[in-house]
DNA sequence: TCCTAAGCGAGACGGTACGTCTTGTCTTCCA
DNA sequence: TGGAAGACAAGACGTACCGTCTCGCTTAGGA
C-alpha cells in the first residue's frame, strides 16, 4: 500500500505538471498552435510520458476542466439557489466573482484563444446551471417557454456579457456587471413566465 | 477587360470550387480533421494549386467567410432598421429566416465545429450590427448603460438562442424564435434605457 | 525558304539568348542548381518559350555543346594531323592554346560543376579525336593494343593534365604543358606500338 | 557501454540499409532519377526517418562513399608501396583487382551516372594515392617536373583506362589491363624523372 | 500599307519531390 | 517498475520546379 501510495504521488505529480504546462501554454499562444512535445517540455517530462497519462491534447485539457467546471459548478449551484431562495438582490454575484478571481483563464477560454473545446465546455456548464435554477424558479407552473431556450438565452447573454467585461479590462465593478446584467435578464425571464396563454397561442 | 475577365473566369472558378469543398467536408467532419489534400482533391484541384491561391485552410474559410458575413450584414442592415423604424413587431424575423435558409451551415459554426475562428467572427458581426441599431434606437439621449455591452448581451442571447432552435432541429417556426427572442430582449434594453439615475448612481 | 528566314530570325535570337543565360549562369553556380526559371528569368524570356525550344534544361546543353565541340573538334582536327605529318614537335599544343582562350569555360567543366553530362560529351569527343589520331598513326601494321584503350588513355591523362594546368591557375605556358604532355604520351604509345609479340602473348 | 551498442544497432541497420537502397537503385537507373522516397521505401523504412540520419540524398552517399573510399586508399597503400619498393613487375594488379571485384559500382560511377560528386571523390582519391607514390619514388633528388602534374597524369590515365576496360564488359584479364598500363606510364615517369637539365630550361 | 499567322509574356494548373514537423507506438535503459 | 530517452512509421505541411496549357499582345512579312 505503501508501495501504491507512492506511485501514485508521482503519477498524480506528472499529471498536475502536464496540466499546469498546459495552462501557462495556453496564456501565451492559441490552444490548437501547442503540441505534444510543447507540453511535454515545459513539464520538464518525457514526451513518451505524456502518452502514459493522456491520450492527447484534447484529453489532457478534458480531464482536467470536466473537473474543474463540475467543481465551480458544485461551488455556484448551492449559493444561487439559496441567494434565489433568500431573495438577495444580486444572485449572480458570485459568478462575477468567481471570473473576477481568475480572470486570465476566463480571458483565454471568452477570446477564443483556448479552441472550441473549452469553450463549449464551459458554455454547457452555464447552460445546465441555468437550466436547473430556471426550473427551480417556475417550479409552480409550466412555463410556456421551453426551459432549454431559457437557459440558453441566460448563458448566452451572461457569458457575452463577462466577455464584454473582460475586453475592456474590468473596469466596472464585479457588482455592476451583476446588477446590470440582473436588470436586463429579470424582465426577460418574468415576463416569459407571465404571458398569458393567448400569446402562446398566436405565436407558436 | 474582356482579357481579364476572362483569365479571371479561371481563377474565381478555382476558388469557388476550393471553397464548396471545404464547406461541403465541413458538413460531414470537424474542421480540424480536414487537411489541405481533403480540400484540393475533393474539388478536383491539384493541392500545389490550393497554396497558389490561399496560404492555408484558415485563409480559404476566412476569406470567404469574411465575404458572406458582410454581405449578409449589408443585406439585413437596412431591413433591421427600416423593421424598427416602421415599428414592424418582430424585425429579427430576418435573422431567423436567414438562418433557417442555411441551417446546416449555422449548426456546424454554432456548434463548433467549424473552430474558433469562424465562430468569432460571426459574432463579432452580430454584435457589430446590434451596436449600430441600438445606438440608433437611444438617439434621443446617452444611455446610462455602455453600448457595447448592451449589443454583447443582445448578440449573445441572440446566437445562444439560434444555437438552441438549430439543436432541437428547428422544430418551432422562426416566426416563434422572433416573437420569443423579441418579447425577452425588448424590456431588456427598454428597461435599462429607461433607468432612472438613481438606480445608475447607486450600483455605479 | 523565305517563309522560314522569317520564322528563324525571332527563334534563334531567342535560342542563342537562352543558351548565353545557361552559361553564364554556370560560372556561377552548378548546373544542378541551375533551374529552368533561373535561365528564363536570366535571357528574359518567358519560361513557357523556353518550353517552346527545348525539351528540358539538358537538352539545351546538349543541343549546344554538341554544335561546339563538334566544331572544335573539326577546327583541331586537321591541324593534329597536319602537325603529324609534318613531323610539328608539339601538335598537341593547338590543343593547350584552345583551353588557353577558354579557360573558364573548361575549368567549369572540368572542376565537375558543369555536372557529368558536359563532361562525358567532351571527354568522348577528346576520345574519338584521339582514336582518329592514333588509328592514323599506326597505319602501317595493326596495333598489338586496342587503339580504343590507347585513346582512352591518352584522352584521360590529357584532360586530367590540363585539369592539373587550370586547378593552378595556368602559371605554366601552354607550351610547357604540351611539352610536357607530350614527353610523357610519347613514349607511351611508341612502347606500345612496337612492343614484340611475345610480351602480347606472355601477357594478354 | 553495452547500452550505447545496443541503441547503436538500429541506428547502424539503418544506416546500412539505406546505403544498401541506394546501392542497389543506382545499379538500375540514373542517381539523379533516385529519390529519398524510392530509397525509403526500397529500404522499407519511413521518409522521415532518412532524414533522421541524413541532410538528403547526396549526404547519404557521400558518408559512405568517403568511408569506402578512404578504406581502399588505406589498403591499397601499403599494398602499393611495398610491390614497389619490392620490384613488383605490376604494382598496379591490385587496383585492377580491386575494380574486378566491384565492377558494377565502380561501372556506375565512370559512366557519370552517379553525378560528379561520386567521381570526384575517387578522382581525388587515385590522385591523392599517385601523389605519395610518385613522391616515394623520386625519393633521391626534385622531379623536373611538378609531382601535382604527374599524379594527374597518372591517375586520369589510370581511371580512362579502367573506364575503357569496363565498357568493354572487361574482356581482357585484370593482369592484362595493368601490364598495359604499366608498360605505358613507366616510361613517362621514368622518362620524365631523367629529362636532363637541359630540356627542363629549354621548356620551361 | 494593311493582315495574319508566328513568336512570345504571362501565368494558371496538375503533378511530384522536397525537407520539416507532429503524432502515437515501441524499445531500451536507468533509478 | 515507472519514467526518460529517443528511434521509428505515418502522413500533413508549405515550398519549389516541372512540363502543359490557354490567353492576348506584338510584330514581321507576304498580300
Amino acid at each position: 500500500m505503501a508501495a501504491i501510495k507512492k506511485m501514485d504521488r508521482r503519477v498524480l505529480r506528472t499529471r498536475k505538471v502536464l496540466y499546469a504546462a498546459l495552462l501557462e501554454l495556453m496564456m501565451k499562444r492559441d490552444y490548437n498552435d501547442i503540441t505534444v512535445s510543447d507540453i511535454a517540455d515545459c513539464a520538464d517530462v518525457g514526451r513518451a510520458t505524456f502518452y502514459l497519462h493522456y491520450k492527447d491534447k484534447d484529453d489532457l485539457l478534458a480531464s482536467n476542466l470536466e473537473g474543474m467546471f463540475v467543481e465551480i459548478a458544485e461551488r455556484i449551484r448551492p449559493l444561487l439557489h439559496q441567494a434565489i431562495m433568500g431573495g438577495q438582490p444580486l444572485p449572480s454575484i458570485i459568478i462575477f466573482n468567481e471570473v473576477d478571481q481568475n480572470a486570465p483563464l476566463y480571458q483565454m477560454i471568452l477570446s477564443g484563444q483556448g479552441g472550441s473545446v473549452v469553450w463549449h465546455r464551459l458554455y454547457q456548464t452555464v447552460i445546465d446551471l441555468y437550466e436547473e435554477v430556471i426550473q427551480a424558479l417556475i417550479v409552480g407552473g409550466d412555463s410556456p417557454i421551453e426551459v432549454g431556450l431559457l437557459a440558453h438565452y441566460a448563458a448566452g447573454s451572461l457569458l457575452s456579457s463577462i466577455k464584454w467585461w473582460l475586453d475592456n479590462d474590468r473596469e466596472r465593478s464585479s457588482e455592476y456587471m451583476a446588477a446590470v446584467w440582473q436588470q436586463m435578464i429579470r424582465p426577460s425571464i418574468m415576463g416569459i413566465v407571465m404571458l398569458d396563454e393567448d400569446w402562446y397561442v398566436n405565436n407558436k
